[in-house]
Order: structure tokens, then C-alpha cells, then sequence
DNA sequence: CATGAATGAGTGTTCATTCAT
DNA sequence: TATGAATGAACACTCATTCAT
């Protein structure tokens, strides 16, 4: 009478286990032990439910994406335009703790996917996916005439590319930058595409 | 008489070996026995020069960075204004072989110093006097009337932001980055701070 | 159900196998792959039942007192007065190959502890514990009479300390003492605080 | 034009170094490196003077030997009887900080010697010319009355054990041997072997 | 299913020794 | 004679992985 498990569920539970330990204690610091130990149960179980320990780092991205993306499309749910599109910045950005931990888990596959290739293609794979929604959010800002003209697909890769360029800088030098300044920061850079009367919230 | 052996000179030789090693197997490939092997010295000349392998991944990080402040002075030098600032821009992006590599390493750090006080110290240091030229850069090309007024604070770290994020785009996502588009997205940010007359070059 | 192994059982296992290294190829020779190899296990083991390599040496030090203990109870409590402190000296000094054993590792930590201040107080509280046991031998013998008054510390230190000058005597220099020479000699000392009556055993 | 060095003083120097060394951070840490350093030598220079580390380590010994013998000489040259024999015991345990120090390298060569036979040989050697001199103290106040009758050989052993017995126990347990109580113990087992008039001073 | 004991290759580091200068 | 650079084996320790129970 084998006992009844969630097969899915329990990968889940372990490689949220993942995740906790890599945001906290770096990749480097999620060794099979400290995942083990993180969710409570016993190293061996790892091996049941994941070949290597690599697949169970590359469930953790996964996870994290997942709820990225569930928490996004929960908040872009009732908005529209600019304000959509503010929204996601603003919520990508390390404002927040989860946000913070997500980028530190990021970051940390990063410099991982420099030198392997499976993962790089996985990282390709969602970056495009998120990047597809920068854009969607972005053409109908202006299409309802709050956003500038432009070749959104330039407008994406900036707007991408800074969001992550200060992602980074928010994490490494907590100092220079507050909460505060990166909303500024942010909404620097929408005001360089926006009309006059559309401005930022208070 | 001894054997003469600059000393410093020796240690900068061991320090580019990890360079090397770390733009071409990561920081995680980077262990003591391949940097031996890379500079073509023993494992034991390490301790010769270096107390602890961390110093000399510290060291590397350090001559990355020497390297990119004394090529950019020397491009600089004849420049001005927003051609200047576009040619920093242009440098620090990884368009050629060697500012490939020097993302790499610079990208390898970022996980580390997320976890570790002493490296996230040294890249606030630098960091700090890389965006004191960027704002320089700008202000300087405010003052000849060839970029738009602005908070050069905030125009500054805007410009950071999106030359660490366009890079690390570059890096993982190779497809969608061609030299051309990487210029083509740089001048796209300048030019929304540029009067009409001053056009980017073709 | 997983496999059944008895934790402190494992580790005395690894400690009596360091136990056996070191009294057969010295502290020095013994290395964490000696002390594997003596114990049939693999280098790996030694780090699920012990943190550090000295805390394994540590456990070898206790089990060995342990022993020591153990042996000097059961042969003890049978004898009363003067045969049982001389039975005391009688198995403290190498006499046996076991006791030849327990003082090579008792040689071996001296050494040690003169620069380790952790050791030094394990040997030190473990040295008190035999102290007083040989204190109330020698109060014991001299209430039946049977050992010359005198202060029973005084009495206690200067056997204590013969016992061990002579153990490193007859390790350093075996030829000039065989097994009767030793107990010749435990004997001269114990019958200048005799009465006359009270001759050695023949 | 060659410098003109004294072979043997050079020797002595360089093994004097030694001597320090591990008499302040244990025969372990006595290493080329340390001991180049304490000597103002480079390591290089070890090798002209020693085929191997391990004779300058027994260098050292021969040296700590050397001194003390000429400082026994000195004190026993004016005193007879007793008072020499006295003297004798008084200078050779960790009553001061050079025999403390004397000490602690006597100890760290023991534990060696247990599995280096030349070792053992050299000490057995030295060992036997000390015993020797204990020896004729003790028929001489033997001759002059001061001393009871009795086996001198095996006087001899008794007072040599406890002499290094009461060292060990003296820089193992400090709290209980301080330098007065150093000097009642030797007085008590001298006055075991004393007849009542000879009382040791006070 | 789950355990955690066991493996052994790989790591950073230390160190006696060699040797060109 | 003296230097100290260089060697490479050996060390304690870590860790992903395997597997008997």
C-alpha cells in the first residue's frame, strides 16, 4: 500500500526550498544539505524527485517566474495604459522583500548561464515571455495616446534593459538607492516618453 | 644573487590568469589548480603571491578594471561632449572580444558580492568612480548645449542602468543583440535627450 | 525504513580506529585518509559523526580514558589499602601492550596541548578525575595502617608524577626498562612511606 | 673572493632560531618558513646548513642540551652533597622561563620519538650522560651522610622520573603547580631519603 | 516512499624541498 | 654564500550523488 504523494506538489515544496536558500544564503550557499534541511526532509528524497541538483535549482527559477507571473497578471488585471505599465515596472523592480529575493535568485542564475548553455536557453526562454507582456503593456499605453510614439520594440529593450540595469544597482549599493529613488528613477524615464499632461502619481 | 622577480609584476601576471580563466569557464571554474594551469606556474606559486585564492579573484576584478579606466581615458581624451559620452557608452558595452569578457567577470562578481560584504564594498568603491565619469560625461555635454537639461543625477543613473542592463542582455540573450542593435538602443536613449539637430551618427 | 546504524556506535568505531593510528604511527601520522583506512570506511564518513579532524582526536583521547577507567574499576574494587594502589601504579605504567598503547597517546596530546588551550583543559579536568582516585587510595592505605601519615597531597603528587616520569622513561628508553625493572621500581617508591611489615608482593 | 662564514656558528644560529620557534609555538609550528624568519635568514639558507628540516629540529635539541649542561655545570661546580643534589632537581623543572621553555621542547621531541627512532637513539644518548650526573650527585651526599643509604640506581630512576613527571604536570596543570609548590614536592621525596637533621632549607 | 549512511572526487591551502641566479 | 621563486605532494574538508534498508 504505497502512501499517496503529489508527485508535482512535492517537487514544488522542495524546490521552494531551493529558493529560500539560494535568496538567502546565495547559490553558492544552496548545497543539497542546506535545500534538504530548508524543506524538511531528508537529502535522499531530493534524488526521488530530481536527477541532479541542477534541475532542482532550474525548478526554483521556474517557480519564481511562475509567481512573478501570477503576481503580475493579478495586478495588470484591473489596469490599463500607463498606469499598467507603471505598475510592472514598479513591481519588477527590488521595491519590495519578494521582489528583492527574486532578483537576488536572478542575479544569481546569471552569471550561472554564462556558462551553461540549458540554463541560458531557459533564462532566453522566459526573458522572452516577460518581454512580450513590456511590449504588449507599452503599445497600448500608446495606442491610448499616454505614451509617445515610437518603435516599441526599442522602447522594450530600453525599458527592459533599465529595469534590470537597476535592479542590480538597487541590490549592490542599497545606499544609493531608496525606495524612493527608484520609483523616481523610473518614472524619469516614462516622462521622457510621456506627454506633459500625463503625470505621475503623487 | 637572487632570481629577479618583479614581484608586482608576477601577482598581475597570476591575477590575469584568472581573468582569463574566469571569462572563459566563469567564477565557478575558476579554481586554484586552473589558474595554475592558465598562468603556467604550479598550484603552490599561488601562495606565493597570494594569501588567500579570493585575493586573487579580487585582484582580477581589479585589473579588469584598470584596464577599462585606461582604455577609456585614452579614447576620451580627444573627445567631447556627447561624442564623448557616446563613445564611453559604446565602450562599456560588450561590442568587442574583450568587453565580452570584461562583462563576464563583471557579471561572475555581481552573485558573489550579494553575499559578501568585502566584494560588495570594492564594487560600490568602484562603481562610484565609474558613474562620477558618466555624470561628468553628461553634465559637460549639457554645458554645450548638445544633450537636454535634466537632473544629471538622475540622467546619470539612468544611463548606468541601462548600459549594466543592455550588457547583460548582450550577454545571455546573443540573439537578440547584435553590435548593431546594442548601438542602435544606446543612441535611442541619447537621442531622447538630444535636441533634433544633434542627430546620432549613421 | 532506513538503514539502522547505532551514531555513537559509528563513532566510537572511528574514534578507536584514530586511537590505533595514533598509537601505532604517532599524532602525525594520523591523517584523516589513515584513520579512514584503518576504520574501513572512506575519508567522507569521518564528517557525518565528526566536525573537525580534532574532534576526532578528541573522542579517541576520551574513549581511551574511558578504558582506563573502566579497567582500573573492575580491578580495583575487589582489593582494598596498599594492594590496591599498587594494583593502581601496576596498570597506569606500560607494563602491557595495552598500557604501552594508552601512553603513547597520552605522550602524543602532551605536546599538543602545550599550544591547544581546548586540550589542555580537557586533559587537565580528566588528570583531576585520576588524581583524586589515586588520592583515595593513598588516604585509604594509610587509615588501615598500611602507608606511612604524611599529607596525602603531597603523597598523591609526587606518585602522580613518578607514575608518568617513569611511563615516558620506559617508552624512551625500553632497554633500561624491562617490565620487572618498572614495577622494581613502583615498589621502591611505594616502601619508603611502608612500614617495615608491609613488604612488595615477591 | 668568498664570504668567510663560520660554518658552526652559523649552525647554532640558525638552530637557536629553531629552538625559539618551538619553544613558542610548538614543534609543529616550527616550520622552514617560521624558523627562516626567526633566524632573519631566507628559507634557502636552512638548506645550506641542514640536509633536512629534521636536523635542525635535532639540532635544536643538542643545543637545548648543551645549555643546560653548561648551566648545571656552572651552578654545581661551588656546591656539594645535598645542596648540589638539590640544585640539580631545582634546575631541571619549569621552575623559571628558560626551563620552562626547556621543557616544552623536551616534551614536543618525546611524542616524535615514539615513532622516529633516531630520534629516540639521540635522546636515549642525552638521556643517559643526564642520569649519569644525577647518579654521582646521589652517591656523593650518599658518601658525605646527607643522603639515606639505598640503591643508588634505583634512587636515581625514582628521582629522574619524578623530575620529568612533575615537569609535564607542571606545564600541563599550571593552576596546581605554582613555583612553590614546584619546590615542595622535590623537598618532600628528598626528604623520604633524608635523615631527620637534614632539613631543607627554607 | 523516505532515510541518512556512505562514497570519493575535488577543493583551497600548507609546506619541505629544490634550484637558478 | 645567500636568495626566494617555484615545485608538487599531502593535507583537512566539502559536497553531489548513490543506495541498502
Amino acid at each position: 500500500m504505497p502512501k499517496i504523494v503529489d508527485h508535482d506538489q512535492r517537487r514544488r515544496e522542495l524546490a521552494t526550498a531551493a529558493w529560500k536558500v539560494i535568496t538567502e544564503s546565495g547559490i553558492d550557499g544552496a548545497t543539497t544539505r542546506e535545500i534538504a534541511r530548508e524543506s524538511g526532509y531528508s537529502t535522499g528524497v531530493l534524488a526521488h524527485y530530481f536527477e541532479r541538483k541542477d534541475d532542482i535549482l532550474l525548478e526554483a527559477l521556474h517557480i519564481s517566474h511562475a509567481t512573478i507571473n501570477k503576481r503580475l497578471g493579478d495586478l495588470l488585471e484591473p489596469q490599463q495604459g500607463l498606469e499598467a505599465l507603471r505598475t510592472f515596472c514598479y513591481d519588477t523592480v527590488p521595491l519590495g522583500e519578494q521582489q528583492v529575493r527574486e532578483t537576488i535568485l536572478e542575479m544569481s542564475f546569471w552569471s550561472r548561464a554564462l556558462v551553461n548553455d540549458e540554463l541560458r536557453e531557459v533564462q532566453r526562454t522566459e526573458s522572452a515571455h516577460w518581454r512580450a507582456v513590456l511590449r504588449e503593456l507599452i503599445v497600448a499605453a500608446q495606442e491610448r495616446g499616454e505614451l509617445a510614439d515610437g518603435d516599441p520594440e526599442i522602447m522594450t529593450e530600453l525599458l527592459a534593459g533599465l529595469i534590470d540595469g537597476l535592479s542590480v544597482h538597487a541590490l549592490l549599493y542599497p545606499d544609493r538607492f531608496t525606495k524612493r529613488r527608484l520609483t523616481e528613477l523610473i518614472d524619469a524615464q516614462l516622462a521622457l516618453w510621456t506627454p506633459a499632461r500625463a503625470a505621475p502619481p503623487a
